[in-house]
DNA sequence: GGGCGTGTTGCGTCGGCTGCAACAGTCGTT
DNA sequence: AACGACTGTTGCAGCCGACGCAACACGCCC
């Protein structure tokens, strides 16, 4: 749509990966110098790359600022803190939130397990569409032929030997997950790692975001797992209820 | 420099705030709406914005997992980590790792407190420059003239009655700081929160990098927190001498 | 129906962006 | 020291892409 924004905004997942001098970033964008220059001036300008004292580019501090204060004002979040707080109390296992957005499913906040072998994750980092339990509970929610389109959009990893192999059976899998009403991800991620989700609903019933517990096995089986689902259930439900009293606040 | 760029990026702090409409956006920027269509489309396509159902924008998740990209292959953070952990392990309270770019120190590790009463902060979010410890020393070890150009360029909000006042008290503590290789915070950005910090420097000496100790002073008082201070140095110092080891792995 | 308030589209005009080519540094090399 | 090879930088002219305008499509409420 816009040339030049376009090309800005382009640069920065290559800056993303690690800091690239002038010439590179031209290369890769298939521009002339120069004008990779000023655009990078102006991302420079605006806080969005940092300009590093050898003279190559980084991402800017701005664009952490906004990330973290777009994650503060995601309203849903405010709402779950404390139960998700609560949940991680009572269980002491590392409880996830995580959120929808275009073809992606990111976590948006987390609680730490109190246990020193803890699952690998960070707040803002996508999820594994495929697997996780968090993301089958946001997409199963989705319209059938919406759901069906991203099924066959995305790919589909073999991360372990439990991976989904392919769209017919993670589509499988989504109705059975919006039929029960809670999801699992029994080593589908990582050999080692369980977990298992409920979903938020907002006031019109639809799911707006999703929770997890995760644990490794060596710290608890996924049968132990499992006999925390009533108090996911009953921890995701709260949140709803919340949620659904308090909307509109903006 | 490019202009049309500069709009778009200008547009990202708005939706960070909160979803908001076209005409918003538009006024805001001080464009006509169609202009404004335009550039929102692209920051879309680009998954930087994401429409809502109502059409109201907000940001894209693209912009997310940059964030959590860039602050992945911070190569400090890396070699830093294991020794939070460690940091954290020892003492129990909250670890920070914080970085600096352009006029704002930034977190981008923690490690959190074992004990359920626990300092707020975010990874990535912006940290207090004129009292925060890490802050503090990482401004300290700037270039003289550089440093009094900050210091009389930014601002000095009165958190607590302990805050720093203005620029002269500020270069006189930074003055201070780098004297002695270590800072703190007592009660500087709220009244019931210490911190203790100390610097990690690259191979040239030069300061790359600032890591602290935050514990409430109901769990822990200054005088507590201050016996840590062997600890928090001995743990700077082997980051230091890991990431002068190891350095230009990129 | 008429009045608004949205978001959207087509179009001409002008200006900002582009690519070029020439310049200025800074390394290594001989 | 002079050289080339490499980086990043600047001025300029031409052209295309972005801009604002005006007109259009909706939805909503009085």
């Amino acid at each position: 749509m816009s040339q030049s924004v376009e090309r800005a905004l382009g640069i920065l997942p290559l800056l993303a990966k690690g800091p690239a001098g002038l010439g590179d970033v031209a290369d890769e964008l298939g521009v002339h110098k120069s004008t990779a220059l000023r655009l990078l001036r102006t991302l420079n300008e605006a806080g969005f790359a940092y300009r590093c004292p050898d003279g190559r580019y980084r991402l800017g501090a701005r664009l952490f600022a906004l990330a973290a204060e777009a994650i503060e004002n995601l309203d849903v979040r405010e709402v779950a803190r404390p139960h998700l707080a609560g949940l991680n109390q009572a269980t002491g296992h590392t409880v996830h939130l995580a959120l929808h957005q275009d073809d992606e499913v990111v976590y948006v906040d987390k609680v730490d397990s109190r246990y020193p072998v803890r699952m690998y994750s960070r707040i803002g980092r996508p999820v594994p569409l495929t697997v996780a339990a968090v993301a089958k509970l946001l997409l199963a929610d989705l319209p059938e032929a919406e759901r069906r389109a991203l099924a066959h959009r995305i790919e589909y990893p073999r991360y372990t030997a439990r991976s989904t192999p392919d769209a017919e059976a993670f589509l499988r899998e989504l109705d059975r997950v919006r039929e029960q009403g809670w999801a699992t991800d029994l080593g589908g991620h990582e050999e080692s790692i369980n977990c298992l989700g409920a979903p938020v609903r907002g006031p019109d019933g639809r799911v707006v975001a999703a929770l997890s517990v995760s644990a490794p096995g060596v710290v608890l089986p996924a049968e132990g797992l499992l006999e925390l689902l009533p108090q996911v259930l009953r921890t995701a439900g709260a949140i709803s209820q919340d949620y659904s009293g308090v909307q509109e606040t903006a």
